[in-house]
RNA sequence: GGGCCGGUAGCUCAGUUGGUUAGAGCACACCCUUGAUAAGGGUGGGGUCGAAAGUUCGAGUCUUUCUCGGCCCA
C-alpha cells in the first residue's frame, strides 16, 4: 500500500447543511411520493396509537408555542409509527367564537359598515371563510416544521358534520336533563339592551354613591355577635335589594365595637376589619366607641344576618360565607353580595346552593323578584336606597367616589353586571364531577403533576356555562314551551335539526322557518326558539365524538391528548367532562402536558419586551431541524427557554451530529450494507467492535425506556453523547488508522466497516423522529429505490451484542487511556511533540491489571507509535511519554525504528 | 391577591431512599493536527445547587420564610 492508495473518506453527503433551503426540497419530496398515505399503507392492520390533535384556534400566525406543540406531537407519532405501531395524526382547527367575530367586526369599521344592518347569515359566511384562510395559512407553517399528517382531510369543529354531532352531543346532556337553565351575571348595557364581551368594555373614571349599611346578626357560633351588626361598604347601593349573602375573609383580623354617638347608632354594636377600622370611624364620623373583642375571621363560621330590609318584607336569612377575594383594600373587610350583580358573588352564592335569580331585566329596571322596587330602573333606585336604608336605621355614612368603572365601548353608557337566562350543564345532578374525577384517576398523565391538577380544578369548578349571546357558533338547539316555560326534549327533534347541519350546516337556524326544525309534531308558534349559540370550549370538548369516533382510521377513546399546560383549565377539562357527561369517561388515555416558551432569562415573550422569537425567523436562519432539536433537548415538563444563543448552540451541536454521519457514510463510500445480525459472529470481531456493539445495544435499551416515558431531553442527550464521546472522541479517531491505512481486504478493517454500517443504520434510525428532514436527506443517499426513512422501523439488536463483562474491562482501559492522556498532553504542553503520534508511552500498571490489558495494544488504544506495559507491585496506574524514536511511515505516519511493518513493501 | 409548578456551571440537562471533593455534553481558554478540514483530537478553567433560617452526625436532596419566574384563577 502506497500513499495513493490511502482509504480517504468520500461521500455525497456536504458538511454544510443549508438546511432552509434543502428541507424545502424534502418537503416536496414527501409532497410527491404522499408520504402521509405511504405511512398509512405500511402499516394497515397495525396497532394504533392515536394523537388526537388538539384543535389551534384558526386566526393568526402560529408562533413558538404552536411550533412547540406540533413538533412535539410530530416527534411523538413519529416514535411510536417506527416503534411498530399505526400511528395516525389528524390535524384539526378550531373556528368558532369571539375573536374571528372582533375581526370581521374590524373589517365592517374600517369599511364603515353596521354590523347590525348585515343580515346574521350573512355575518356567520364571513366568519367562516375567515376561518378558512387561516387554515390554509396555519397548514403550510405546521408542514413546514416537518409535521407529517392526515393534511388532507383535516377536521375543524366549523364543518358541517362537526356541527350536527355537537347538537347531538348536547342533546345527550338535555336528554339527560343536566343541562338547565339558571341565571349568571354577564356585563349589561342598559343602553343598547346587550351584553358585552370583556373585549368591548372601556374602563372610565365614573362617579358612584357610596354606603356604609349594617346587617344584624340572627344567629352565630360566636356568641358575642349575635345581635350586633355586621357593617358592609359599596359603591353599588341599587344591588342591596338583590342582597343573597355577605363574604368574609377567614385570615383577617375583625373587631366588635360599642358605640355611643348620638344618633341611629347609638348603644349598638358593630363588626369590622380590625385593619380598617381607622378608615371606617373616620369616614362615618364615629367619635365615641369601645372595642368589646377582636377574633379571626374563620369564627364567623356559621353566622346568619338579617337583609337591612327586614322590617319591608326582605324576611330571608343572609348567610356570610368565606371568601378570598375579600381584602383590606377598600371597605370594611367584610363584602355584601348579590349573585345576579358580580362575578365573584355569583361563584361564591353557586359553591354555597344559592342561585342567581333575575333581578333587573334588560332595560334596567328591577323585575318582580324585587319587593319594593319592581319597575324602578336601576340608576335611578341608589337615593331611594338610601332613603328606605335610613329610614330603616342601617345607614351608617354614604358619599360619593369617583373611581374607574366599566363602560360600553359603543355608546360609553355606563355598564352593571346583570343576571340573564344562561344554560349550564351540572355537574351534581347526574354526578359528572364524580365521573369526571374517577375519569381522571384513570387515565396517565406525562408528567404525573398534571393529574393533580386537573383533579383540582374539578374539584372545584362550578357548573358549566354553555350558552353565549353570540352568533358565530353552533345555535342551542333548544326550544321552549311559550305556555309551560318547558324546554322542549325530544330526540327525534335533535336528529332532524343534527341531518338538517349535516348537509347545510347551521347558519339556517338563524334563517329558516323553526318549522322546519320542529318537523310535523310540534307546531312552531307554540314555541320560542332560542338564539344564543353554543361556548366554543363546548365545540372542542367535543372533538373526540366527532373525529375520533366518526372516522373509521381512528380510534376512540385517544391514546393521547398533549398541549400546553393551560389546557388543564381548557381543552383537557372540557373534553374530560364532555365526554364524561355523554360516555362516562374520559375521551383519552394519557394526557402529555408542556410548559410554556419563554425567552432566554425566563422571561414571557411579549412584543413590549422585544423578545419575541417568531418560528419562521427561526426557519429561515437555522432551519426546522434544529428548531426540533431544540424542543427534543428541552424539558417540556417546566418551561421552555429560547433565544439564539440557545439556538446556537443548538446549531453547533447538529454540526457534531452531522459529521458523525459524514464520518460514516465517507468511510463506507455511501454503499450501505445491511448486516444480518442472525448470522453475525460477535466472537470473529476484535474487541474494540465487540464493546461497541455492546455499547450500541444499552444505548438502545436506554433508548427505549427514555421514548416509553416521553422523556426527550434525555434520549437526545445520550444520543448526543454517544455520537460525540463514544463515536467521534474514541471509536472513530482510533479506528482511523484501520480505515485509511490498512488494505481494503484486511479483515480488521472489514470488521470496523461492518461496525460502522450497523451504527449508521441505528444512529438513522434513532434521530429519525427527531431529525426528520436530515436524516431523509441521508436516507436518500443512501436508498435511492427506497421510499422514505418514515417507513421505516427502529431496528431491534439481540442479545448477543450486549457484553457486560467486556465493558467493565473497558471501563478500566478507558481510564487507563485517560491517564496517557494527559501524560501525552504534558509533552506537547513542553513542545517535547506535537501529534499524538510523536509519542512512545511506557505503561506502568499494577500487576492486577495483567490479564486484563495483555491482549491490548495500547498504541492503538492511545493513538501513539509506540507502547509499552510494565506490571508492577508497589504502583497503581501510571504513564511517561517520551518521543518516539525513528522515523515517520509516510503512509500511516506512525514513527518505526526500523520500517513500518505494513507499508514497507 | 389566591392555587399549582419551577430556579443545579455562560447554555441544555444528570444528580436514586439525605451520605465521599456536585456530574455530562456544548460553549470558553490553551495546545495538537491538517488524511472527517468552515472538520478532528487533547488538556484545562468554571458552580457559596435562587436567598435565609431550621431539622440532622451529615442537606442540592427534608421543613419554614423570603425572592425571582411561569401557568391558571380572581
Amino acid at each position: 500500500m502506497t500513499k495513493s492508495q490511502i482509504n480517504l473518506p468520500k461521500t455525497a453527503f456536504s458538511m454544510k447543511a443549508n438546511l432552509p433551503t434543502r428541507e424545502p426540497e424534502i418537503l416536496k419530496y414527501w409532497e410527491k411520493i404522499n408520504l402521509y398515505q405511504e405511512i398509512r399503507n405500511s402499516s394497515m392492520g397495525k396497532e394504533k396509537f392515536i394523537l388526537h390533535d388538539g384543535p389551534p384556534y384558526a386566526n393568526g400566525n402560529i408562533h413558538m408555542g404552536t411550533a412547540l406543540n406540533k413538533i412535539l406531537k410530530d416527534i411523538i407519532v413519529k416514535f411510536h409509527q417506527m416503534n411498530g405501531k399505526d400511528s395516525i395524526y389528524v390535524p384539526g382547527w378550531d373556528c368558532h367564537g369571539l375573536p374571528i367575530e372582533w375581526k370581521i367586526e374590524e373589517q365592517y369599521k374600517k369599511n364603515k359598515k353596521n354590523k347590525n344592518e348585515v343580515p346574521v347569515v350573512e355575518f356567520r359566511k364571513e366568519c367562516r371563510s375567515f376561518a378558512e384562510k387561516w387554515i390554509e395559512v396555519h397548514k403550510s407553517q405546521f408542514k413546514r416544521l416537518g409535521v407529517v399528517g392526515d393534511w388532507e382531510n383535516y377536521y375543524s369543529t366549523m364543518s358541517f358534520d362537526a356541527e350536527a354531532q355537537i347538537v347531538r352531543e348536547l342533546g345527550k346532556f338535555l336528554k339527560e336533563g343536566s343541562l338547565y337553565r339558571g341565571f349568571k351575571p354577564v356585563l349589561w348595557s342598559t343602553v343598547e339592551k346587550t351584553a358585552l364581551a370583556d373585549a368591548e368594555v372601556e374602563y372610565q373614571d365614573h362617579k358612584s354613591d357610596t354606603i356604609y349599611t349594617s346587617f344584624k346578626v340572627k344567629s352565630s357560633d360566636l356568641k358575642d355577635i349575635v345581635g350586633s351588626e355586621i357593617v358592609i361598604w359599596t359603591t353599588t347601593p341599587w344591588t342591596i335589594p338583590a342582597n343573597k349573602a355577605l363574604a368574609y375573609n377567614e385570615s383577617l383580623d375583625y373587631v366588635l365595637l360599642h358605640l355611643s354617638d348620638d344618633g341611629d347608632f347609638k348603644n349598638r354594636k358593630i363588626v369590622v376589619a380590625e385593619a380598617l377600622l381607622k378608615s371606617v370611624i373616620q369616614e362615618c364620623e364615629i367619635k365615641a366607641y369601645k372595642k368589646i373583642k377582636t377574633f379571626k375571621g374563620k369564627e364567623f363560621k356559621n353566622t346568619i344576618c338579617n337583609h337591612p330590609f327586614l322590617n319591608l318584607g326582605y324576611k330571608i336569612d343572609i348567610p356570610m360565607l368565606e371568601a378570598r377575594f375579600v381584602t383590606l383594600e377598600q371597605g370594611t373587610g367584610i363584602v355584601h353580595c348579590a349573585p345576579s350583580h358580580g362575578p365573584d358573588d355569583f361563584n361564591l352564592c353557586l359553591n354555597n346552593g344559592i342561585k342567581a335569580i333575575e333581578t333587573v331585566d334588560g332595560d334596567g329596571k328591577y323585575t318582580n323578584n324585587v319587593k319594593l322596587f319592581e319597575g324602578i330602573h336601576i340608576f335611578k333606585a341608589n337615593p331611594i336606597v338610601i332613603e328606605k336604608l335610613k329610614e330603616q336605621k342601617n345607614l351608617l355614612s354614604n358619599g360619593e367616589l369617583v373611581h374607574s368603572y366599566p363602560h360600553s365601548w359603543r355608546s360609553k353608557a355606563p355598564l352593571v353586571h346583570r343576571a340573564t337566562p344562561q344554560w349550564f350543564i351540572s355537574m351534581e345532578s347526574h354526578k359528572l364531577r364524580d365521573k369526571a374525577l374517577k375519569a381522571i384517576g384513570d387515565t396517565t398523565f406525562y408528567p404525573s403533576k398534571g393529574k393533580e391538577r386537573l383533579k383540582s380544578m374539578i374539584e372545584t369548578r362550578p357548573d358549566w356555562c354553555v350558552s353565549r349571546q353570540r352568533v358565530w357558533g353552533v345555535p342551542l338547539p333548544i326550544f321552549i314551551n311559550k305556555r309551560t316555560k318547558e324546554i322542549l326534549v325530544d330526540d327525534d327533534l335533535i336528529e332532524n335539526i343534527a341531518s338538517i347541519y349535516e348537509k347545510e350546516g347551521s347558519d339556517c337556524w338563524f334563517s329558516d322557518d323553526p318549522q322546519r326544525f320542529l318537523g310535523s309534531k310540534y307546531k312552531a308558534d307554540e314555541f320560542e326558539k332560542l338564539s344564543d349559540i353554543v361556548e366554543v370550549w363546548f365545540d372542542s370538548g367535543s372533538t373526540h365524538s366527532f373525529v375520533l369516533e366518526k372516522r373509521d382510521d381512528l380510534k376512540w377513546p385517544a391514546s393521547m391528548y398533549l398541549e400546553g399546560s393551560d389546557q388543564h383549565r381548557g381543552w383537557f377539562h372540557s373534553s374530560l367532562l364532555e365526554s364524561c357527561g355523554t360516555r362516562g369517561r374520559a375521551p383519552f388515555e394519557s394526557i402529555l402536558s408542556h410548559g410554556f416558551v419563554v425567552d432566554g432569562k425566563g422571561l414571557k415573550m411579549s412584543k413590549s419586551l422585544g423578545n419575541v422569537i417568531a418560528p419562521e425567523d427561526i426557519l429561515k436562519k437555522y432551519g426546522a431541524d434544529i428548531l426540533r432539536i431544540w424542543v427534543a433537548s428541552s424539558n417540556y415538563e417546566e418551561d421552555l427557554r429560547i433565544d439564539y444563543s440557545i439556538l446556537d448552540q443548538h446549531a453547533e451541536s447538529y454540526r457534531k451530529i452531522r459529521n458523525t454521519f459524514r464520518y460514516l457514510l465517507g468511510n463506507i463510500n455511501d454503499n450501505f450494507e445491511t448486516i444480518n445480525f442472525d448470522k453475525l459472529d460477535i466472537n470473529e470481531l476484535p474487541e474494540l467492535e465487540q464493546l461497541m456493539l455492546h455499547k450500541i445495544y444499552v444505548l438502545n435499551d436506554n433508548f427505549k425506556k427514555y421514548f416509553n416515558n416521553y422523556d426527550f431531553h434525555n434520549l437526545y442527550r445520550e444520543l448526543l453523547n454517544f455520537c460525540t464521546v463514544d463515536l467521534s472522541a474514541f471509536y472513530f479517531d482510533i479506528r482511523k488508522d484501520n480505515l485509511y491505512c490498512d488494505s481494503k481486504d484486511s479483515k480488521k478493517r472489514k470488521s470496523t466497516i461492518l461496525l460502522l454500517n450497523i451504527v449508521l443504520n441505528a444512529l438513522l434510525k434513532w434521530f429519525a423522529p427527531i431529525l426528520s428532514f436530515t436524516t431523509e436527506e441521508i436516507f436518500k443517499l443512501l436508498f435511492k429505490d427506497q421510499k422514505s426513512i418514515h417507513l421505516e422501523k427502529f431496528l431491534e439488536f439481540p442479545n448477543k451484542f450486549k457484553n457486560e463483562k467486556l465493558n467493565e474491562k473497558w471501563v478500566e482501559l478507558i481510564k487507563i487511556r485517560n491517564i496517557c492522556n494527559i501524560s501525552i498532553e504534558e509533552k506537547r504542553a513542553s513542545k517535547e511533540i506535537g501529534s499524538s503520534l510523536e509519542a512512545d508511552l511506557k505503561i506502568q500498571l499494577n500487576k492486577k491489571f495483567k490479564d486484563l490489558t495483555e491482549n491490548i495494544d495500547f498504541s492503538e488504544l492511545c493513538i501513539t507509535s509506540k507502547a509499552k506495559v510494565e506490571y508492577k507491585d508497589d504502583i497503581e496506574t501510571n504513564a511517561i511519554t517520551s518521543k518516539a524514536q525513528g522515523s515517520k511511515c509516510p503512509v500511516c505516519w506512525k514513527i518505526n525504528e526500523i520500517s513500518c511493518p505494513r507499508h514497507s513493501e
